[in-house]
DNA sequence: CGCTCATCTTAGCAATTGCTAATATTAGCA
DNA sequence: TGCTAATATTAGCAATTGCTAAGATGAGCG
């Protein structure tokens, strides 16, 4: 049965963290979407890594120098940088024949942050 | 061809960017893992807004409070719970009957940044 | 004790992901 | 213009994920 309702001892008072029908948290469903993207989006170990090769670049770093650091094809790299991009994590500029990727202040305010909170736990 | 080498025209200076043979980020294997870990583990929706009803709610909230919004199985709840906890995100007491979760300072900073940079660019 | 409620665990499966290999595109250069 | 280097795109496949359904565990209560 998953009829949730309590018989006699009544489990928390919901009358603040509820607002009508059920727990809610108040952010429109796109911020969510666009939230569960970004971390998605870094929550593997080829963009996540490119991102902070990127942000350890100062000015803008290229596809070609990004290669040899990431063990994975080229292709995948491309996909990797496509995928951050979209994600709003890096901006790119071109130039000749190479494309510079550098990150978005919102890309190094999340690397700051989970450098400050590794192991520790001030707020 | 992947001989990636550059005939007349170099690419950019490597001299600063590159440490010996690529380029590096000076970040320990395991933090790397525990940080792609953590943002993977809320690069999902149902996760994601675990936490933040979790995050919402001020003295800690039980499983059976989450289950109604979101629209997923109790099972499905409960390994929400189990993988937010695993990746550091939530804390959880028991109490009687009753498992409440609350968010860890480490989350709520996650969380505030994502609020402070959805569509802003300061740094 | 035996029952019920709250939560956790597990197996299994459909859906999604991340990669490689191959091919396309675009820009400089001879 | 034709060649080559840098990057992007695509198809296809193995691996991973996220869910449901079902059953297990543990705490309170009659």
């Amino acid at each position: 049965m998953s009829e949730r309702q309590i018989d006699g001892s009544a489990p928390p008072d919901d009358s603040q963290t509820v607002d009508c029908c059920s727990a809610g948290h108040s952010l429109p469903e796109d911020a969510v979407a666009a939230d569960v993207q970004t971390l998605a989006t870094l929550g593997n170990k080829t963009r996540y890594e490119a991102l902070r090769l990127i942000a350890a670049a100062d000015d803008g770093i290229c596809v070609c120098e990004l290669e040899p650091s990431l063990a994975v094809s080229q292709g995948a790299v491309s996909q990797a940088l496509s995928r951050l991009f979209s994600a709003g994590l890096v901006d790119r500029r071109k130039e000749g024949r190479w494309r510079y990727y550098t990150a978005t202040p919102r890309a190094e305010r999340l690397l700051r942050v989970l450098d400050d909170t590794r192991s520790l736990d001030d707020d």
